[in-house]
DNA sequence: AGTGTTCGTTAAGCCTCGTAACGGCGTGAC
DNA sequence: GTCACGCCGTTACGAGGCTTAACGAACACT
């Protein structure tokens, strides 16, 4: 920004890749640790600093964090838009079953930053407006909905599963409907959420080693068959 | 234990209700801080107590998160056992309901403790035998497990929704049914997995706030219809 | 060349974990 | 009753992490 107007962007294009450095190797300590917690002394040990000089790019731990949390929205979005685009467009159910894939997929690979975005939300971060805590559920709600306005424009969406809806959630759903940009039928709304539900679920599970006892052939055709199941709920044609 | 035959049962009583004070403390700090994350010193500060002190009780801070997995995991299942039980045994749908309820509910009073159980595993911890992080997936599903076998003694229960189950998953089905105690039908035992998953997807996401933007009302609806249709697809009668 | 900004360093303060060494108190033995 | 022992809590201490402050080197622009 202004600084690239005084300094050129000679130094801004080395600062950003600091930056990224400095993110990938949190990262990079996080998935060799396990955990989520990074130390800042680790980052700057692997990278060869001292502490410090990570305080010329984060203001503090948290900072880092969430950035590193900004990222994670961004790359799992990516990484699900990517599923779902490897398959035609015109065959929505083979892109519902890629896009749970995708979403699956990612959390398996990246088991941290998914507990960092879906996991226990940490103490000062959802204050920035409004909470970027939820702003993982509308990403992930938007791409859903996407696919069944998709659906419904196509008229391939047949009713789903549980027709009656409360009417309190009958508000939410129109309300969200047009956060989203195009409001859902009520009963496919609540059929999309349950979809979600039962994909996160499992996803959450999986990703945390809680389905480790199950083999992974086995794991995997169950995967499928909660996918198949959600879609059938929803009023998905069988994948 | 031997412990006790030596110093008499006073000061064993004595050191049982220090311990039980250490982590009642380490939980109340827990919930205040909302994270998981709980600071030696702030135990010792809010008992005060000098932080050295705790070291007679507890070998170190993985020590005392291991045994507050370990009380997590028994007031759980008690939670969800004592929802279940406050229904009358014969009427199976109702107990799943409940049972889900108790589930949730605990979830949403207590989130600390259930991203202690169902969160991304600390690194050391599922070393002891054979990994207690499973041991929650384990007493989770034995409930269940219970809960369906009742309903296919009671002749009750119909097919479920999915009934062509994978080769590979029916196998890991009479496995680990033979560690529950009994074997379900694979497809049952797969519809199962199915109602958990989902049960356990709308857990995670409301009690992480991932579902702040719906109303209360509109929640509670939409997590009964998630418990309805659960049943639904197991093949037990609509709730 | 000169000036100001950026970047990384060292030094230092505060806090936490965890260990070691010490003293008080109750318990059980003689 | 006294003595020895074990348990419990204390203070003292060292290692290591976060974070700020003060300093110096490299760079960009004039």
């Amino acid at each position: 920004m202004s600084t690239a107007a005084r300094t050129g962007p000679r130094r801004e294009r080395a600062r950003a890749a600091t930056i990224a450095e400095i993110k990938d190797t949190a990262r990079a300590l996080m998935r060799e640790s396990g955990t989520v917690d990074v130390r800042f002394s680790d980052i700057a040990r692997a990278m060869e600093m001292t502490p410090p000089a990570l305080y010329r790019y984060f203001a503090d731990r948290d900072d880092l964090l969430s950035a590193l949390i900004a990222d994670a929205f961004d790359d799992l979005a990516r990484a699900v838009a990517q599923a779902r685009d490897s398959v035609p467009a015109d065959d929505l159910p083979a892109r519902w079953v890629a896009a749970a894939r995708g979403y699956r997929g990612w959390a398996r690979r990246e088991p941290q930053q998914f507990a960092l975005i879906f996991g226990l939300p940490l103490p000062g971060y959802s204050a920035p407006e409004d909470g970027p805590t939820t702003e993982a559920a509308q990403r992930a709600m938007a791409q859903l909905a996407a696919l069944f306005g998709e659906a419904i424009r196509h008229g391939i969406l047949t009713p789903p599963t549980l027709r009656d809806v409360d009417p309190a959630l009958e508000l939410c759903a129109v309300a969200k409907g047009e956060d989203l940009g195009g409001v859902l039928p009520p009963e496919t709304f609540q059929a999309m959420l349950h979809a979600w539900n039962s994909v996160h679920g499992f996803t959450c599970l999986e990703a945390y080693g809680h389905y480790d006892w199950m083999e992974p052939a086995a794991r995997e055709a169950f995967f499928l068959s909660q996918v198949r199941l959600a879609a059938l709920n929803a009023g998905l044609p069988a994948p």
